[in-house]
DNA sequence: CTATGGCCCTGGTTGC
DNA sequence: TGCAACCAGGGCCATA
């Protein structure tokens, strides 16, 4: 599934491909991946305008179009679980897959893929008023250990938290699994419980992982996520835990288990991550 | 405040 | 072999 390392390396192939191109047309071939504007909105506002650089805020891709009078014009992507970018020449068919079609001024056409339709693709005059509320960019450099910290001052487990895009923007179910055996923290234990000094540890884990996988544009463990070049990723090679339920720990042999935390699947070494104190037990 | 469950979707996997 | 049931999963919303 695309998270932070897959958004990233999806915006920095397709910068060289859009950056300058105008936008000539858009086509619309399934409607609710607009969520909620209309293909003719979407149609009338990219229609002529200019990308001027491809940008990623936690899992979406911005698109920027020249400023024009709008503040921040872009079109906004999120690949949620199935979703891809690629870039074709125009007389090149994009598949039944393909859910927003643009044609570019160049020969090409930049087609957004979608098996599943969960992904969403719109316009918007203002990209970062959109994102206002999500949390902090886990790489940028002002997501500090204290930061992090701060933000886990909170009755809530830890996984579900690292989860809240509103906290932390951009880790998604595999990089909190890696990141949270990497630090050897257990993902139902409860944030405000964490020591410093695993805070510390997780905030590491959480930059080094992310960092190691963008080097291997990615992890693709299934049919959909690919770069727009059509490559899949390879950083899947180095999952720890993430799909790894039955298989031996890397570190300590012990089997790896799977379980279910706030309903997604989640891996765990159960020798190198303990388990929570179980509060109320009888 | 925190947690849970449904919803959106489809292709692949499992079960009979 | 054939077919149906089941499942994953990010974000959002309603409910407990």
């Amino acid at each position: 599934m695309p998270e932070l390392p897959e958004v990233e390396t999806t915006v920095r192939q397709l910068q060289p491909l859009l950056r300058g191109r105008r936008v000539q047309q858009a086509r619309v071939h399934w409607l609710r991946t607009l969520g909620g504007q209309s293909a003719r909105d979407l149609a009338q506002a990219v229609r002529g305008r200019r990308v001027v650089g491809v940008r990623r805020r936690a899992k979406w891709i911005v698109i920027e179009l020249d400023p024009a009078q709008d503040p921040d014009p872009a079109i906004i992507v999120h690949l949620r679980m199935s979703g891809r970018l690629v870039v074709l020449p125009h007389t090149q068919p994009a598949g039944p897959y393909a859910r927003v079609s643009l044609r570019l001024s160049d020969a090409n056409s930049l087609h957004f893929l979608d098996v599943r339709k969960f992904g969403r693709l719109r316009f918007t005059r203002d990209a970062a008023r959109e994102f206002r509320e999500l949390g902090w960019e886990p790489l940028a450099p002002e997501f500090t250990a204290e930061v992090l910290g701060t933000g886990l001052k909170t009755r809530r487990r830890l996984k579900p938290l690292l989860l809240d895009q509103n906290v932390v923007a951009g880790l998604g179910n595999i990089y909190v699994d890696e990141a949270l055996f990497m630090a050897g923290l257990h993902p139902e234990v409860p944030a405000h419980g964490v020591r410093s000094e695993k805070v510390v540890r997780l905030h590491a884990a959480i930059q080094s992982v992310l960092h190691a996988a963008i080097q291997q544009d990615g992890a693709s463990f299934d049919a959909f996520y690919r770069t727009p070049q059509g490559q899949p990723g390879r950083f899947q090679a180095q999952f720890q835990v993430y799909g790894r339920g039955g298989l031996p720990c890397r570190r300590c042999h012990t089997p790896i288990r799977r379980l279910v935390v706030a309903q997604r699947g989640t891996h765990i070494c159960p020798r190198c991550q303990r388990a929570p104190r179980r509060h109320g037990g009888r």
